[in-house]
DNA sequence: TAGAACTCGGATAAAGACTGTCCGAGATCA
DNA sequence: TGATCTCGGACAGTCTTTATCCGAGTTCTA
């Protein structure tokens, strides 16, 4: 690990990516894919990809389906799935800061009834997050999957709907 | 432990907390404030307190001045310090989101010559940082202390300006 | 209808980050 | 000169994240 990523304090689990990864692909199948077929396909450890799946399957993002011809598949078109609800079942839908309420400690403590509303500083953090969420409900797997493609010059679409046909 | 605390994942250190609320407190004061007294005022673990003010003191935000009237203190008026700094300095400069370039591997790999931009990924998630960011730049300590004063009618500050001065 | 193979699901260890604490180096005032 | 007070980085404990495994359930085949 080089001593740049070590000054890199990391606050979001990794497997968001692999999960937005993941989502962006089963777009492209309309069969449900196994979750060690799409380990394959990212390069990432296929039990620890699955645990994430589990968690997007809990969110009611993806159906699982058992069996020789199972795997998982989107249970909404991918236009209807915005990023944000995968980020969220991933990460956690708390809130990343969390006020514990120190003005109401010490000798200059704020009596609790003078507390309904929330702590001016926490309700700055708490629109900063709002901002972060609503960017992020705005872009939907569909989005991510058509600028990807834009990105190849229209073939990374394909060339994944190829593959898992012929590893099928 | 609550149930309810355990279902939610904290993702921001809770130090931020208590350096924005240093930071107010410090903006009240004109001359330099020990470690100590900021923790009792705020009703924190001294020594760790003073770990995260260390941290401030690397990013310019405070001064420390050592011997019998030392402290801490702002290096800039309040109006100048944005929250997104303190934040920054306790939490780490980088990006939440760290895109770890799964699309290099695996059968389907993208070769590097194509990855000069990056993964469209890996831009929503840095758009919604940003939108995250701009938020927090924008609201500077003394808004905070402002804001903190105008929820207890024109109280607090003064309040924490007499308790200052009293225990010193 | 019985069998076999393949899949998901939760329960189980190892690693790293955050939390909390301590004592020494340095500076100021008497 | 000495004492006292301050900061600063170095030291353990606890929790989350990472990674992995094997059993329960389902589907196709003979
Ligand atoms: S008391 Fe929690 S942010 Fe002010
Ligand atoms: S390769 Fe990292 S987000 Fe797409």
């Amino acid at each position: 690990m080089s001593e740049l990523d070590r000054l890199v304090i990391m606050k979001l689990s990794n497997g968001v990516e692999w999960a937005l990864h993941s989502c962006v692909t089963l777009s492209q199948s309309r069969e449900p894919v196994p979750a060690a077929r799409l380990a394959e396909l990212h390069g990432t450890p296929p039990a620890y990809l699955a645990k994430h799946l589990q968690a997007l399957s809990r969110a009611g993002i993806v159906r699982s389906r058992a069996g020789q011809v199972g795997g998982y598949e989107l249970t909404r078109p991918a236009a209807q799935i915005s990023a944000l609800e995968v980020v969220r079942a991933i990460d956690g839908d708390g809130p990343a800061y969390r006020c514990t309420e120190i003005r109401q400690r010490g000798p200059l403590a704020v009596p609790a009834e003078r507390c309904e509303r929330p702590c001016a500083i926490a309700r700055a953090m708490a629109a900063a997050e709002d901002a972060w969420a609503d960017a992020l409900r705005r872009v939907t797997i569909a989005d991510l999957a058509a600028r990807i493609d834009a990105d190849s010059e229209g073939t990374a679409m394909a060339a994944v709907s190829r593959w898992l046909a012929a590893t099928r």
